[in-house]
RNA sequence: GCCGAUAUAGCUCAGUGGUAGAGCACUUCCUUGGUAAGGAAGAGGUCAUGGGUUCAAGUCCCAUUAUUGGCUCCA
């Protein structure tokens, strides 16, 4: 009996009924044999080796493909676990699944102490069972054979897995003496692993629940040679030196202090510039797009907690209070309890609306202190925060301009890696993490969705994301080394109005609360500059950079023609700085170079005769001789765009 | 908050139980040098903090604080 297989090229080719993907790669060349991972059959990720008995369509996967990536990952995963059952007795094993970059296995190693010391061991053994070429061989496997088997070995862990699985879906994979509950696929043999790096080693609680065990996670990645291992290593060390913690330091934008506190930044010259220039960025865009801008206390008595309910749901990350005269006050972690207050203390009318508050608010969070992270994860905060008070009619057309403002910014930023998010909330928590409106939820998350779709903005819904009091966008970034942040958030909130009793007089003549939209396009001034010296690996544009100019003399000879160069560029309005130290050019070269200043002038005997100087780019080198007026031009022209 | 690692000069780091080191940065002097590190001298540390073990602790042990890799959390 024959079989017809229909390849992604449309090509159909005959095999015999029971045939592999393995046959067939190796059959098509030898040396596809040899990287065959797995195979998409009907679209569907499968054993290399499985048997393939009706007509079908294949795609065989490699390590181009990423499913054929995520193959070799999770086959890598149970090597990790051969190892660690060959190397310790009474080991359990959680889950074992690929990751983005490699994979991992949350362990529990019982009394064995195991460390990041013992990695290197256990990737050598992880080395020598690679070796072996041990086949990955797939059992079907009845639920009770199953429970006996994990019984028999004293594995509790899988034995819940078990317990979420029902008769006939059940399958092991077995590779030389390790077997193990898995839906597969995986690579044909252990061979296949060539280069293996085990990563890092740390606690995971059991089921990603912190109230039950913390096991022990290993990661590791693995390559089918050495060489995507060593690009892939230096890969990393090249992304650590964009890590903002270290060019925070090196370009001196902010510090912290030990007796000052964990998680409160100091802002050092450069970093306050920083700010400075992101805050006249936001004002101006708010203003056109018809925000006020308001002022409110850093403190503020429970009673305004309570009546918001960030209280109940967020007394957790708040700082705790201080009490005076029998009244406790808290340090405020959010702005909008502020900006209500504000909008009721004058009676509205629907001729008033939309109103928009905007604030550069300062809040203080009590962040657990494991989850702190250089400028992105901090305690205090400033927010480019903002208020929009509307009525329903004009949601979609005030939520559409938040949208807009957002690409805007965007853009100006160059901002492209990004992903929105839809965070909704999850039925099952009305009442305790949401607000219990069942059908305002569904209606707004309804509105949300429209605009996005409308405006043609690609977006992922995800879940139990959404705030207490309504959906929100999200703005989801990753840093260097691969955590994931929400950048930027816009939030409905259909539930505060009410709360704080914020009521306009409509058409009608009758009292309505308004839905209010809560913005933070620019993050907060932490989280966004950490962002930004990562996403520019510290070359800051010239509009944005602390220093723009560095004036070079080559000797003190040539101090009065710097000077006077200086005094012009700053009469112009750039951003300069005058190196009047007694070193040689190449030294105040690579100083400059090391701060990033993006234009480096060499100012020496040549220049001072033909009244001009030479400009050096920085990451470039040298780009020739300008006369002043020329080089004012090129700055500006730069600014421009 | 939980599991693990780390903490020595402003920075990067060496120092495996016997009285503290290097490079860079800093100060002074010499050098006036043409596109990524000129030379010399000097100053700078209660080895994170507090306990303990020891004749003796930067070094070993415990606790605390901070940083850090993850987990949990994240309006």
């Amino acid at each position: 009996m024959s079989i017809k297989i229909t390849f992604p090229d449309g090509a159909v080719r005959e095999y015999d009924k029971g045939i592999t993907a393995l046959d067939i790669a190796n059959k098509l060349s030898n040396s596809l044999g040899k990287k065959i991972l797995s195979a998409k059959i009907n679209n569907k990720v499968c054993d290399a080796t499985l048997p393939i008995n009706d007509d079908a369509t294949l795609e065989l996967l490699t390590w181009n493909e990423n499913d054929g990536k995520q193959t070799f990952w999770h086959s890598s995963a149970h090597l990790l676990a051969e190892a660690l059952e060959s190397l310790y007795t009474g080991v359990k094993f959680g889950i074992g699944p690929p990751i983005d970059n490699g994979f991992y296995y949350d362990v529990d190693f019982g009394d064995n102490v195991v460390s990041a010391n013992d990695l290197v061991k256990i990737e050598k053994k992880m080395k020598d069972l690679a070796a072996q070429k041990s086949e990955y061989k797939r059992q079907e496997i009845s639920k009770a054979d199953a429970i006996q088997y994990f019984t028999e070995k004293g594995d509790e862990y899988k034995l819940e897995l078990l317990d979420g699985l029902n008769d006939g879906e059940i399958t092991f994979y077995t590779q030389g003496n390790f077997t193990d509950l898995c839906r597969g696929p995986h690579i044909p043999n252990t061979g296949f692993i060539k280069s293996i790096k085990l990563m890092k080693i740390a606690g995971a609680y059991w089921r990603g629940d912190e109230k039950r065990k913390q096991l022990t996670r290993i990661y590791g990645v693995t390559f089918p040679n050495q060489q995507e291992l060593d690009d892939y290593l230096l890969m990393l060390e090249e992304a650590e030196k964009r890590d903002h913690r270290k060019l925070g330091q090196q370009l001196q934008i902010y510090t912290f202090d030990e007796e000052v506190g964990p998680g409160l930044p100091l802002w050092l010259p450069n970093g306050g510039f920083l700010i400075e220039k992101i805050e006249e960025l936001a004002k101006k865009t708010e203003d056109e797009a018809g925000y006020s801008r308001v002022r409110t206390p850093h403190i503020a008595k429970e009673a305004l907690y309570l009546r918001s309910g960030h209280l109940p749901y967020y007394a957790e990350s708040m700082f705790p209070p201080m009490e005076l005269d029998n009244v406790k006050y808290y340090l405020k972690a959010m702005n909008c309890p502020h900006h209500h207050k504000i909008f009721g203390a004058i009676p509205k009318s629907y001729k008033d609306l939309p109103i928009r508050l905007a604030e550069y608010g300062t809040c203080y969070r009590y962040e657990d202190s494991g989850s702190l992270f250089g400028l992105m994860r901090v305690r205090s905060l400033q927010m480019n925060d903002a208020h929009i008070y509307c009525t329903k009619e004009q949601f979609e057309q005030e939520f559409r301009a938040v949208n807009e403002m957002y690409l805007k910014y965007f853009k100006i930023f160059g901002i492209e890696k990004y992903k929105m998010r839809l965070s909704k909330h999850e039925p099952s928590k009305l009442g305790q993490k949401y607000i219990n409106e069942p059908e305002l939820w569904i209606e707004t998350e309804k509105m949300v969705r429209d605009v996005l779709i409308s405006s043609n903005i690609p977006f992922d819904e995800v879940p139990d994301e959404a705030a207490f009091y309504g959906p929100k966008i999200d703005i989801q970034i990753y840093s260097v080394i691969g955590r994931e942040f929400t950048l930027a958030t816009n939030q409905v909130d259909f539930a505060q109005g009410r709360r704080f009793n914020l009521k306009y007089v409509n058409k009608e003549n009758q009292e309505d609360y308004p839905i209010i939209i809560h913005r933070a396009p620019l993050s907060t001034h932490e989280r966004f500059i950490g962002f930004l010296l990562e996403h520019y690996a510290g070359n800051f544009p010239l509009w944005l950079t602390p220093k723009q100019v560095a004036i070079l003399p080559i000797s003190d000879k040539f101090l009065d023609f710097s000077t006077q160069i200086a005094n012009e560029l700053k009469a112009n309005g750039f951003r300069i700085t005058l190196d009047e130290r007694a070193e040689k050019i190449g030294k105040k070269i690579r100083d400059a170079e090391l701060m990033k200043i993006p234009y480096m002038l060499v100012i020496g005997e040549k220049e001072v005769e033909n009244q001009q100087i030479s400009v050096r780019k920085h990451g470039k080198g040298d780009i020739g001789t300008f006369t002043i007026q020329d080089f004012n031009l090129l700055l500006q022209k730069e600014l421009e765009n």
